[in-house]
RNA sequence: CGCGGAGUAGAGCAGUCUGGUAGCUCGUCGGGCUCAUAACCCGAAGGUCGUUGGUUCAAAUCCGGCCUCCGCAA
């Protein structure tokens, strides 16, 4: 089939590559190259590196809904738009533009966890359950007509980078798998039950700061939803600390926020809620992320010690 | 040129302000103690102090360039 591909960041590389060995990818649509990093360079989008990579030719616009870019959509005469983390709306006139419609690649289970971050809130929210949706793309966000699914467990270490790395290939097979079918007409498509849906927020960095009051479980969810971007943490001695790794440690309880065990191979543990969490890897200000026993090597690190919310 | 922090033994850090060739904790290796040990005691190895110029009798330490890493902000 004739194809545009509309997405971003890494999430959709998997697809894209996919639809390239498949189907003739007639034009990759990505967002606008931006600044980023500590220089303030200009850094092209993975899909977009991607998509030059196989000669493909790329599109940016800075508004997707405008008349000139879509009269120039039009003029490519794709079979299908597939989208996937393309991080814009896309106007009615767009959705209606292909004769087999707009696909859409989901990292969930739908209806539940709509919206913009659906890997890392299954984590956080501590499911051990989620997949991938292939759907139809409709005026509402992520309320299209489900066309495949693919289940994937959540292992109780997994991590969003983990996740996202396991689920973007599964997605990508996915969403071959039902471009077939709708050349063979055999798609069946499902309505969402909305009474079941729920929607996700989109992750903001001061999601990551540790309320010390929450279940030990919550916390190592929320630290595992948070890994590797942007990263859990909490303030230690005055200075920020994030924590990258973490584990429930039953046996210990104290003071919320408060280091209640310490050993020099294992790591520290801070009293949550209930339980407390071994720290199992951390950042300091101005260092990499390293194992806590390490950074007890050069810092103090005491029973008694606390962790504030500023 | 967005703001700032950092690069010192295998690891994590101190020492840099007030120049005089380096120290702590842990790890490693050897020995000892012990029923035993991840515990304890004794000893040892291991660093051209990121790189490159400069100042100086002398630079980890002062000054300039470069490389790499990290936090914030986007």
């Amino acid at each position: 089939m004739k194809v545009v591909f509309m997405g971003t960041p890494d999430f959709a590389v998997p697809t894209l590559n996919a639809l390239i060995e498949n189907h003739e990818v007639m034009a990759v649509i990505s967002q606008p190259d931006k600044p980023k990093g500590r220089g303030k360079h200009l850094q092209p989008t993975p899909v977009k590196m991607a998509a030059e990579a196989a000669n493909i030719p790329v599109y940016q616009p800075e508004k997707i809904k405008a008349p000139d870019f879509i009269e120039k959509l039009k003029t490519i005469e794709a079979d299908v738009f597939v989208v996937v983390a393309y991080g814009q709306i896309l106007p009615q006139a767009v959705l209606e533009m292909p004769k087999y419609g707009c696909i859409n690649v989901h990292g969930s289970l739908l209806p539940k966890y709509r919206g913009a971050a659906p890997i890392q809130w299954s984590i956080i929210d501590g499911e051990e359950m989620t997949g991938v949706t292939i759907m139809y793309m409709e005026k509402g966000l992520d309320t299209g007509d489900m066309l495949l699914k693919k289940e994937i467990p959540i292992e109780p270490d997994e991590t969003y980078g983990t996740l996202h790395d396991k689920m973007a290939p599964i997605g990508a097979q996915a969403l071959i798998e039902v471009l077939d079918m709708l050349e063979k007409g055999t798609v069946k498509p499902e309505k969402q039950n909305d009474a079941l849906s729920s929607y996700v927020s989109v992750i903001n960095k001061s999601l990551g700061l540790i309320d010390w009051s929450k279940n030990a479980q919550t916390i190592v969810n929320l630290v595992r939803g948070l890994d590797p971007v942007p990263g859990a943490y909490g303030f230690f001695n005055g200075e920020m600390m994030k924590i990258w790794s973490a584990e429930v440690l039953d046996g210990y309880d104290g003071d919320p926020g408060t280091v209640v065990f310490t050993d020099k191979k294992k790591g520290f543990a801070v009293a949550a809620g209930d339980k407390a969490v071994l720290v199992k890897q951390v950042q300091a200000k101005g260092g990499k992320r390293m194992n806590s026993a390490d950074y007890m090597r050069g810092h103090a690190v005491n029973v008694g010690d606390r962790f504030e919310k500023e």
